[in-house]
DNA sequence: AGTTGGCACTCACTGAGATCGAGTGCCAGG
DNA sequence: CCTGGCACTCGATCTCAGTGAGTGCCAACT
């Protein structure tokens, strides 16, 4: 069918753009890759392709290059992602297996990333807000000092300090910790605030009961604690370096770019469109709210258990990318790092 | 004198070359500049400067421009450092008034010396080596498994999970703790890690007191902790938009630096040839040994209490840069930061 | 000795042709 | 519906003269 052949046309066109950087002819086209046809037939697939918004031509007389929605029909349904070499897949391994904490999983994944697909690589921490409690401790460093401590599932540690009016019995500071254990452990953060706030004593006239001024201030450190959104908004980027191969277009692309890898509220909002963890998400040029980045695409994905999409990780880079195999690099990282945190 | 004048010329070379960003000749020169000679005679001074190698000409019949020697007789005995306007004092203390903590306090001022400069900013974390150590506690998850944790006068909080092979009695862990506060409190890292060692009852064949297991567990958990040097890598970078007004010398100059901003073992080195707290130290150019960064310069300085200089954060930016305002801009920073941290 | 005006010279930069060729659109024939 | 042929377009490249900022040098002046 010739709508067949039309969709081979613009694939081939895709992936000669993407690999040689240059708008590619009819005559290229057919040498290149075995469509059984001549020039002149391609050319008139091309007049229609670009008639229906798939390719243009920088200038009459040139050959042609994909539009944003040319890619967008390519990486939907003219590509599969592509598995990753035997090699990657060890590179993968290796490079993530000797992580030591959080904060290594996920500089290492950026890095790894970034060498994988060679553009900019962002990865969100994960959200405190899908976690869980893995525990959580009192420490009384004096009878009116106590030091709450809180442990999520991710490996993350927070800690606060309570300052109390009167001391504390170590008979209560007991029976608190454990109705705090009882209540919090293993729990979703927003169940968990839920659940804390529900054994504060209410202030109900009557004369309350020892330790309530304790159960009070720790349950709103710690619910303080759990809704510190403000480590929600950490990225670690990586690759920058990456863009230096950018060459042409450096203002119209870079700067903005490298202002959007600075504003990391930016990236968040460019990451946070990815589904949930299985799905990789692809934005393409102009597609996202930025007309600054409208000649960059994005390609990210959520990680964390399948139920529950921890955070995201994904690539930042030109419009004119190899799609496949960066999707397939964004998807492996994310499925490694899941494990990895899984197992952590 | 002439060599008074010669003097002059070079300052009036670097001055215009920085803020035009074009090879100066001698006629706009004595235009720009009041000195009160003819074109020939600046001509003649320029021909002697050339020949001690402070400017070159980038081809025949074309302005002077300033080599690495000509920049480092500028900053060295040309210029003093200009006070900031006291509208950027204003912004300084408003920028970083409002920190909450450590991580806090390096991500504005990384972001504040970027503005300030216009330059990519670069700041070093606190290192461990040169802080005391605030408080230790020690935290029983279950009877054999304890939770150390360490925290610094920088505000640095580090915590390590300790094993044990045998529950550890209530009393033990009292005594344990008390004795760790004890040695450790107030000292400086080096003092404290030696303390710590001391108290470890020496395996000298007689039955181990109780708890000498967790004793030996815990110091070494300590220890380790303070001289995990990872996290005195740690560098903060901010600013990179600004390599795009680089313009022209792409490849040759941002790659690298790009690829210099990745590598924080890279950037420390050069961060770390910084004298201490009050001084600011300019390289330039090819000066130091890494060539990519031939057309480089990094202007930085120590911070931290004046006996002793807790880190290191300073700028890199091309060697054409306005010296003076950098520095002033650098050394300011720096002592803001010094004393926030003192205050905290 | 140091300064100055004059003058010839150099050489990057600019813009106007001229040329080239990859690539196109279209058409007539298979 | 495909194909070969053909005229046409237009960016890229090259050449070449013209321009001018800037220099080096020298003779004259202070």
């Amino acid at each position: 069918m010739q709508e067949d052949r039309r969709l081979a046309v613009l694939r081939a066109i895709v992936e000669d753009y993407v690999s040689t950087e240059e708008p590619v002819g009819s005559k290229a086209l057919v040498e290149r890759h075995g469509l059984g046809v001549s020039p002149a037939t391609v050319r008139n697939d091309m007049a229609v392709l670009e008639e229906e918004g798939y390719i243009t031509q920088p200038h009459t007389s040139a050959g042609r290059v994909p539009t944003d929605k040319g890619y967008r029909m390519f990486v939907d349904r003219l590509t599969t992602v592509k598995p990753l070499s035997s090699a990657e897949k060890r590179a993968i391994s290796s490079f993530l297996d000797g992580a030591v904490d959080l904060d290594d999983v996920v500089q290492r994944s950026v890095r790894l990333l970034s060498q994988l697909t060679r553009q900019v690589a962002v990865v969100q921490y994960p959200t405190l807000s899908s976690s869980t409690v893995r525990h959580v401790e009192l420490v009384a460093l004096t009878p009116e000092r106590l030091l709450v401590v809180l442990i999520l599932s991710t490996g993350r540690v927070e800690q606060r300090l309570v300052e109390l009016s009167a001391p504390l019995a170590d008979d209560d500071l007991a029976t608190l910790r454990s109705r705090l254990l009882l209540v919090a452990t293993g729990q979703r953060i927003a169940d968990a605030v839920a659940g804390l706030r529900a054994i504060v004593p209410t202030d109900d006239g009557v004369a309350p009961p020892p330790g309530a001024e304790a159960t009070g201030a720790v349950v709103e450190a710690l619910c303080e604690a759990m809704s510190d959104h403000r480590s929600d908004h950490r990225v670690a980027v990586g690759g920058a370096a990456n863009l230096a191969r950018y060459g042409d277009s450096f203002d119209s692309a870079v700067r903005p770019l490298l202002e959007a890898l600075e504003e990391h509220v930016v990236l968040l909002k460019l990451l946070g469109e990815a589904g949930s963890s299985g799905m990789v998400t692809v934005r393409i040029g102009a597609e996202g709210p930025y007309e600054e980045l409208s000649s960059t695409s994005v390609v990210s994905t959520g990680y964390g258990p399948e139920d529950q999409s921890l955070a995201a990780l994904g690539i930042v880079g030109p419009t004119r990318m190899d799609y496949p195999g960066t999707m397939a690099a964004v998807r492996a990282v994310a499925r490694y790092v899941t494990r990895i945190l899984d197992e952590a």
